[in-house]
DNA sequence: TTTGCTTTTTACCATAGGTTAAAAATTATG
DNA sequence: CATAATTTTTAACCTATGGTAAAAAGCAAA
């Protein structure tokens, strides 16, 4: 189990009484399976970080849901946009499997920004991050069939897919569940 | 002609010095119709701002054209994933039209982001913004038909959409042009 | 094991959008 | 103007994916 604060670091280079500060205000709580982490309509007021488990954000829309992203080990997540800008979100958050999670507050996240630059550049790169995937993603869905997408989100998600309902990959990929299956029998 | 500064303080309030402060790394160009702002492959090295045109931001994958996004008056513009991480642009920014520009390189933006909280949270608000638009994009992208796309483009960009092509139009929805073309007869 | 619930697959038809080709309309140029 | 170049539309055909329904497979609990 990877330490939050070594992963942090992957984004960029913190400072020791930085990371002293964010150990100090972090808090670690449990989420079991099927458990709702954040509620859509909620704001995202915590920046999460995945110790152990696996989690999933998604929206329903006229019934049918959408899932944004998964989130297993070593991975941090939050619904940017409402963390960002204090909305409510339209996504919610759950835990797919037992779920060990770090979480800061946008509080505390922002009183660290001020104090620590290093901070605020980690913040920064992160949320660049999460925004050069999802122009990668935009890029995907239009120009690439749904086989190459399975075929692509298998390969890209090798170490946890095996952990991830063939209903909830279709429902990734933005296909029916009946779509998928046929994309894989076929081949 | 809406003046850079005040635009920017939709986002975020700048306090006078850091107004000040940008007015005077700021400069002005101007690009002819079709002339490249930003080829692909180079690394995006300035927050552009539009006082007067419009410019596209595509990227063309398999012989075929993507559009990213049109920026009009008033609109603030990058490619903001090569900007932040001074990487090469997967994008190439062209103006639609003769354009007239803001420019402030990155090197300036990082120090003034230094210097000034109100510029870094300003930062911070845009790429934001940013993000979002593309959670949306997303969103629509695999749950709504083209015929809604069409007509939300339509209605989301009323002031500029007489001074777009349809050939740029479906481009930016992701379907051919005869699609569009049969989209709009039907009806 | 048996029974029941959930997930995945199969099948058949309907339809949106792609492909190709060409005509029509619009805009630019000599 | 007249001609060329570009953009947009029309049309015929094709394919991938959706909708619906039901069967099959997998898993869980008694």
């Amino acid at each position: 189990m990877k330490d939050f604060i070594n992963q942090f670091q992957e984004f960029s280079q913190l400072d020791d009484a930085a990371k002293l500060d964010m150990i100090t205000v972090s808090r670690l709580q449990h989420f079991k399976k099927g458990e709702v982490i954040l509620p859509v309509g909620n704001v995202c007021r915590h920046l999460y970080f995945v110790n152990q488990g696996l989690v999933k954000i998604f929206s329903v829309k006229s019934g049918k849901e959408f899932i944004m992203r998964f989130f297993s080990e070593s991975q941090i997540f939050a619904v940017f946009d409402s963390f960002l800008t204090k909305t409510p979100a339209n996504f919610t958050i759950i835990a797919l499997e037992d779920s060990l999670v770090t979480m800061i507050s946008h509080t505390e996240m922002e009183a660290l920004s001020r104090k620590h630059h290093t901070v605020e550049f980690f913040f920064r790169k992160l949320i660049s991050d999460t925004s050069v995937r999802k122009t990668k993603r935009i890029h995907e869905i239009l120009g690439e069939d749904s086989t190459w997408r399975y075929q692509n989100f298998m390969k890209e998600n090798k170490h946890i897919v095996h952990r991830i309902s063939l209903g909830d990959v279709s429902k990734f990929l933005g296909i029916t569940q009946q779509s998928l299956s046929r994309i894989r029998s076929q081949k």
